[in-house]
RNA sequence: GUCCCCAUCGUCCAGAGGCCCAGGACGCGGCCCUUUCAAGGCUGAAACCCGGGUUCGAAUCCCGGUGGGGACGCCA
């Protein structure tokens, strides 16, 4: 089995094509067979290298990586079409010669009118034909004179073509609703319809699986294998994602590219997975399941017919899942240019990168996605008793428990910085003998003091981090420190922010 | 406009004539856990697009309608 991912360099990896490469990786990797990527670059208008590298990152980010293409190297390249062009003229040549392709002469003004007569008259939009009586003698004549031409392959007509579709069953079309496609431009490039046929033919493809997008152009595809007597490939195509609106997913819904759920903070795995169960079931009730063993059940068969509406809050439950999962120092790494963009990290040092691996894990329990973790690590990086206390709600309550807030600082000032759990707890203790004080209207208390915010973290865990912080990052304040802040504030009138406010 | 594809809870998926007064998951509501917010555990509400057939019996098969999507390019 040989299965292939072809994308077009224009732009970045859309999620939507990521479902089909992984439904392509899925199927090679469950059969043992061989995932190929090709890159079709024809239109050189919009497609870029830029574009090409930023694909292959994607891909290679996702993990559904290709043992044979561009960069991978293999018997049937080059794996680029661009650099195909050579191929793809010889096999027009044959096509000329047989009578199944011809030259035209048709200009773009002329096609346009065309399918603007056609459209008003209620007629399927599709090349008339005018070239077809054009002889190869006055072809050549024309184009040695100068006049610019195209090949277009002949359709056949009055024909049924019935293909069996994996995922679709029987497809048929009637030929008369297809028009003569451009096989070669102008400038002698290939297109799709053309290319896709010479390269799944001779890099061997034996499955197409691609977007349902293209299911009107495979009755063309299949006319054109049979020209060149050539049998074709097994063909599935696959419905296509969308938008909470059921309309294909665009900007205007959000994130639609891999690049940018990574930089959001999701994790390949969680991604890949979520994608497998748009269209698709791994069956016994389970979802939550590895790319290796998602590939084992994957069969095409199974693959459901209709489009599926892409549910960020179902990808998001995934995600948590295996956040819980990673390991601390793949999301310390990993959230490294998150505490960047806060300006809270510059480039990590060893000792900055170890107190992450401690303090991430903590956070990316409780978080959708590795985005939001600097916010739920505030406390630790940005603590300010000003800022707390010019929230009213923060202030009422300090002053209310102002107690609390000076028996904390005066045992603070004697007791050893809280590593752990424990001696936080004895502290805490403390404070609640010396104040009568405790539950809520204990702990509450030292979390404004402490963290400067209203929620967050357990203490026990809060605490600890702040203590190991402190003697790591120069910019965290230890408790001690962060006590006598804040005491300092409250005894203070209100500040500027709270009276220009 | 023409052709093609699709149609089960808000969303994703299971269901391939009786096992279904339809099952699981996300989300939502409630409860529990708890020194806060989350996270986590438990629990509840929630669907077979409509109309005709076929059949003893249809979510499942057939036809029509409606709705959604795709294609009709010297874009892929």
């Amino acid at each position: 089995m040989r299965v292939r991912f072809a994308p077009s360099p224009t732009g970045q990896l859309h999620v939507g094509n990521a479902r089909t490469a992984l439904f392509n990786a899925l199927l090679a990797r469950g059969q043992g067979g061989t995932f190929i990527l090709r890159i079709e670059d024809t239109d050189r208008e919009r497609s870029t290298r830029d574009s090409e590298r930023a694909i292959i990152e994607d891909l290679r980010w996702l993990g559904l990586d290709w043992n044979e293409g561009v960069e991978a190297g293999g018997e049937h390249g080059p794996y680029r079409q661009t650099e195909r062009l050579h191929i793809y003229r010889a096999h027009a040549v044959e096509l000329l010669a047989k009578g199944s392709a011809y030259h035209c002469f048709c200009s773009e003004e002329q096609l346009e009118a065309d399918r603007q007569g056609a459209l008003k008259e209620g007629r399927p939009p599709m090349y008339p034909g005018r070239c077809r009586v054009v002889s190869q003698d006055e072809a050549r004549h024309r184009m040695e004179s100068g006049e610019k031409a195209v090949i277009r392959f002949r359709v056949p007509a009055d024909r049924e073509v019935v293909f069996n579709d994996v995922v679709r069953g029987e497809v048929r079309f009637s030929t008369d609703v297809i028009g003569d496609p451009v096989l070669v431009r102008s400038d002698g490039v290939p297109a799709y319809n053309y290319a896709v046929v010479i390269d799944d033919a001779l890099m061997e493809v034996t499955h197409v699986i691609r977007g349902e997008d293209h299911i009107s152009n495979t009755p063309r595809q299949i006319l054109l294998y049979e020209a060149f007597g050539w049998e074709s490939p097994i063909f599935a195509h696959v419905s296509l994602v969308m938008g909470p609106d059921h309309s294909p997913l665009s900007k205007r819904h959000g994130a639609t590219s891999v690049k940018e759920f990574r930089d959001r903070g999701y994790l390949p795995e969680a991604l890949t997975n979520y994608l497998a169960l748009i269209g698709w079931s791994p069956g016994e009730g389970e979802e939550l399941l590895p790319l290796e063993e998602l590939a084992k059940r994957f069969r095409l068969e199974d693959v459901g017919r209709s489009a599926g509406v892409f549910d960020v809050e179902k990808l998001a439950w995934v995600n948590r899942h295996y956040l819980k999962l990673a390991a601390p120092d793949r999301l310390a790494t990993e959230s490294v240019p998150h505490f960047q963009r806060a300006g809270w990290i510059a480039t990590p040092t060893p000792a900055e990168l170890a107190f992450l691996a401690e303090v991430v894990p903590l956070a990316a329990a409780s978080v959708d996605r590795l985005e939001q973790v600097p916010a739920r690590l505030r406390f630790l990086f940005d603590y300010s008793a000003s800022r707390a206390l010019g929230d009213s709600a923060i202030r009422a309550e300090a002053e209310a428990a102002r107690a609390v807030v000076a028996a904390l600082v005066e045992e603070l000032a004697t007791s050893q910085p809280l590593r752990d759990r424990d001696m936080f707890r004895a502290m805490a203790a403390r404070v609640r003998e010396r104040t009568g004080q405790k539950g809520k209207a204990l702990f509450h208390p030292m979390r404004l003091v402490l963290t400067g915010e209203a929620e967050g973290l357990e203490l026990d865990l809060a605490v600890p981090a702040i203590e190991r912080g402190a003697a790591i990052v120069s910019r965290i304040p230890d408790a001690r420190e962060r006590a006598t802040l804040f005491l300092h504030e409250l005894d203070s009138a209100p500040n500027q922010d709270k009276l220009l406010s």
